[in-house]
DNA sequence: TCAATTACGCTACTGCAGTATCGTAAAAGG
DNA sequence: CCTTTTACGATACTGCAGTAGCGTAATTGA
């Protein structure tokens, strides 16, 4: 069954990931290089694209690796459900190096295998988000005229908008500013 | 006035950005080669380094220059023009190679002199909807809670995170869609 | 006419991502 | 034991962005 050649040396991948986030914690995805991540792992260059196609998938792999999940339970109130995760995305984005978040999207756009694995990263935002949406219009909170996929989107939308294109400040305020302009004024019982 | 020693050679620029034009057309960002741009425009590497620090300087650059104005005067419709110009956005960001958009924001996020002209680029769009915006909050069709500044971010924002984030499509359905949701059901009269 | 100044072309270089080639090591199967 | 198969390390290469140095051309001012 485990082939017939050589065996996969099983620490190549631990000790390059682990060199690789050594890297990008100080200079970003442009400070980090294949030789030195390579020549730190103690790998050769070659061994190190038998894993990874390219940087770009060698970044994901790592920034998937060094994902901890937003532990987020949510309560009976969609509306301070829905402000708390949104508040939390923005948190995590302002705490990312925009650079970074923009290269993967880069790289997203060029290499489609990239881009399966940056917007799986990604979703899961996403599709937490659409279940609060959901239970906030179970709750009467959303009108009618409004799709929850599209409410989705100018919740987090605005997000990147202002990240990577107008560059202005993502704010625990904004956060819950986007929230009351699309739920309307809290309306107290 | 025109300083001591041997002047610029003035059709520089021009040639410059012509080659690079060229370029660009086929194959994008990374396509454009800044050693092919410079041998196609007859003109050494040096000298192109000269006018632009940097190969994301000279697409901006070029970007600026190939900008065509979008014609758009506001009749007495808010709630139409707003629909309009969120679709003929969504239309030219749909026409625009996508990774050549997520270059430019990654070159922004990168160097902060490129970031400037980068939102330069992009602002227009933004004051445009803005305007619109203004008006139809005079017109009474934009909710006292809700800010016109956030507003706008809820209207364009989405655009961008469909084509950088998600990757869905963008369809002038969806911006009739952004619209709608944000200024509530057709109101007639 | 001549020195100072600035632009230009040219060549060569660094560090980078990614690829190709080759000898060798480690396993499986005959 | 020996062949096959696969992984590995090492070296060298391509094309790329960006930089440095140098000789030379074009202009101004003395």
């Amino acid at each position: 069954m485990a082939g017939r050649g050589r065996p996969r040396d099983t620490g190549v991948e631990g000790r390059v990931l682990a060199a690789a986030a050594a890297e990008i914690r100080q200079g970003g995805y442009d400070a980090l290089s294949i030789d030195r991540v390579a020549e730190r792992a103690g790998v050769a260059k070659t061994t190190l694209y038998r894993r990874w196609a390219s940087k770009a998938e060698l970044v994901v792999a790592l920034i998937t690796n060094l994902r901890e999940e937003v532990p987020f339970e949510p309560t009976d109130d969609p509306r301070g459900d829905l402000t708390e995760l949104v508040t939390a995305i923005a948190a995590n984005l302002a705490a990312t190096p925009t650079s970074l978040i923009a290269d993967l999207a880069a790289a997203a756009a060029r290499e489609p295998r990239v881009g399966e694995s940056v917007r799986a990263l990604w979703a899961e935002r996403h599709r937490a988000v659409t279940a609060v949406v959901a239970k906030a219009q179970e709750a009467g909170l959303v009108l009618d005229h409004v799709s929850p996929a599209v409410l989705v989107d100018q919740l987090v939308g605005p997000l990147y908008y202002r990240l990577l294109v107008t560059g202005e400040p993502l704010t625990p305020d904004y956060a819950t500013t986007l929230v009351r302009s699309v739920l309307g004024p809290e309306e107290p019982q």
